[in-house]
DNA sequence: TGCAAAATAGTACGATCGTTCTATTTCCAA
DNA sequence: TTGGAAATAGAACGATCGTACTATTTTGCA
């Protein structure tokens, strides 16, 4: 079950049973991520993209007719392996504080390897944030779908009790992005140190105050590996 | 008194006793800010200025000698103006929180304006990542002088007994920074409505959190006004 | 094995880019 | 007012871009 409805499985399934214009497709379409999540979406250019593969550039082109295309195919690329990564490994834990803090410990183990490789998500608003059009869609609504998983964990853990129901979980949602989006900034930008402990004393005040009660030790987060 | 030695105040001086290509290099550069807020730092382009400010191509090239050179004009200018209006106003106001407080006022009512134009100081981070040079120097020690007043204002509220001595000020910051981004992000690329009051709201909490004892009212943040 | 279809290559186009070089115009002080 | 300097314009450059159009090669089923 994916998160939504918007993850698209024919996206990159590498090899088997398909067609060689799709395996080079998907071939593309990983070059294209590891491009973009380094120089942006609006950095992607097929005349690279064509020597990075060792295609010609009209080799390339031809799989998406247009440029703004393999943009969309790279975001759900992107969306896909986000899902792959921080969601689906944090579906199989217990419902509400634990389910919540491995999906954190995910995001932040995530957010830690894009502080050398970048993240489609923050550039691409950043880039599309003033340009209407299919390719800013598909990166809204992919935030939008995560951020919208996020909230329905928070909102388990307070019909579970453990969260104070008076408080409000878009609140709390707001205040955890943030510190995702000051962990990337500060440590990718800014390079200063100890900006991941940071992010990390931050969600754990956040849980502290929004707490029905004290938490026991086990429930907070400490890098917590989730399955 | 600047922030610290970063500002260059001859850049941008409207008229009076200067040259006339001083003059005309202000216009410039006050059309290029204009541009670069909304589309990024590397979506200027002198053809579209020249067409903006009604002159030719090289004419405006001269004024720089490079693109380059032009961005770091327009990084210069920004960060004067971010002075100008979140800065300075606040340090009239008395030491401590009521200083923190109207720092952070002016810096929401900024990123508040900056949810229609854009932030120079998010997008030009996107997109100097990774690339070396001295447009992402003049960025990255923009923002880093910017911070450092911030935590100066956190310290001294730290010494005046307002916060409490143990918290680590740099937590402090970055738990604000994130708040700032976050609001940024959602209000801007998302559209989500509630964001300033959210931010407003995570500040409060952050306050509160680290208070040395309870705070009267009127040390609350409440869309307060600066001088 | 053969043959249509799919995949890839080759080439060329118009546009835009930053930059250079040379000419022209405008300014401003002597 | 004039002359040298400063400011601006004009035209052209090589490079890169996305895309269209036409070969050519490769694939995979009958």
């Amino acid at each position: 079950m994916a998160i939504a409805s918007l993850a698209k499985a024919p996206e990159a399934a590498i090899s088997k049973g398909q067609l060689k214009g799709e395996k080079t497709k998907a071939v593309i379409v990983d070059a294209a991520l590891g491009l973009a999540t380094q120089i942006g979406l609006e950095g992607l250019s097929i005349g690279v993209l064509a020597e990075v593969t060792g295609m010609s550039k009209s080799g390339v082109f031809a799989h998406f007719g247009s440029r703004e295309e393999l943009q969309i195919s790279v975001v759900r690329e992107y969306f896909a392996r986000f899902e792959q990564e921080v969601f689906y490994p944090a579906i199989n834990v217990e419902r509400g504080l634990p389910r919540l803090n491995a999906l954190f410990a995910n995001w932040m183990k995530r957010t830690s390897v894009e502080i050398d490789s970048g993240c489609i998500f923050i550039s691409g608003a950043v880039e599309f944030d003033d340009r209407p059009g299919p390719v800013r869609d598909a990166i809204a609504s992919s935030v939008r779908t995560w951020l919208a998983a996020m909230d329905r964990a928070v909102r388990q853990a307070q019909e579970l009790g453990q969260l104070q129901e008076v408080a409000d979980p878009r609140q709390i949602l707001f205040e955890i992005h943030g510190l995702i989006l000051a962990l990337h900034y500060e440590a990718r930008f800014l390079k200063s140190p100890g900006s991941i402990e940071r992010a990390i004393k931050g969600f754990n005040s956040i849980l502290e105050r929004y707490a029905a009660s004290f938490l026991k030790p086990n429930e907070r987060f400490e890098q917590a590996e989730s399955a």
